[in-house]
DNA sequence: ATATGTGTTGACATTCAACTCAACATTATG
DNA sequence: CATAATGTTGAGTTGAATGTCAACACATAT
């Protein structure tokens, strides 16, 4: 299982959404050459936040180049820190240390709580 | 509902266990001032990896001082991190705005996995 | 009262993420 | 090739988080 790095998958959706790097850096307010340095894994990915400006720009979702970097935006981690249920919930899970598989159907269960 | 500070607190435990300001901070590994700061609200919360540090010392779980500060120990960070299908969790319990109630409902079925 | 243990304060230090800036290299186009 | 557009690299910057250090104040026991 040969996983891509955010770098390679920043730099294939870019390219196909035929947008070059300073376009794309004007747009989300950072420096060029920043995106440059990410999209080839020379440093590590921006933060949260920047990562889904990106995203909006060039129109695809975030989850999965999040979901790479193990980065969560400042809403969701705003909105956690406000609940100590959910915190709870973490902690629980944590120590479970659960598998793929039951966090799926964890999110099975949130789903039919509504 | 007058909410006690994070300082305050952490103040009554230490003194209802009989410990100095010194001894705890020595144990923890940190500065004796630094202690006397957060416990005067003087400065924010520590880290939550000093926080489960200071708990430890103290002998008490560290689950309620966590909860105030909206911090997540290191573990935790990264055990998520690790696990896409944990933050596609996390993602959709933030898109449904979960109440506590709701939370609890979860964590007693995360208990039930096994 | 003075010595000793304990607590408080202000100024400063360290570390790290998350960038920027300037210079250079590479690639595409006429 | 010549030029412009695009991409890459190394060094430096900035702000926030997380503390340290030195000096002083207070409290308590002898």
């Amino acid at each position: 299982m040969k996983t891509k790095t955010f770098g390679q998958v920043l730099k294939e959706i870019r390219r196909s959404k035929g947008v070059t790097q300073r376009e794309l850096a004007a747009e989300v307010g950072v420096d060029f050459s920043y995106i440059s340095k990410i999209e080839n894994d020379r440093m590590p990915p921006p933060a949260a936040d920047t990562i889904v400006k990106i995203c909006e720009v060039l129109g695809v979702p975030p989850d999965d180049l999040l979901a790479m970097t193990g980065k969560m935006p400042t809403l969701i981690k705003e909105a956690i820190s406000e609940k100590p249920a959910a915190q709870e919930f973490l902690r629980e899970a944590q120590n479970m240390t659960l598998t793929d598989d039951e966090w799926n159907t964890l999110t099975q269960q949130l789903k039919k709580l509504r």
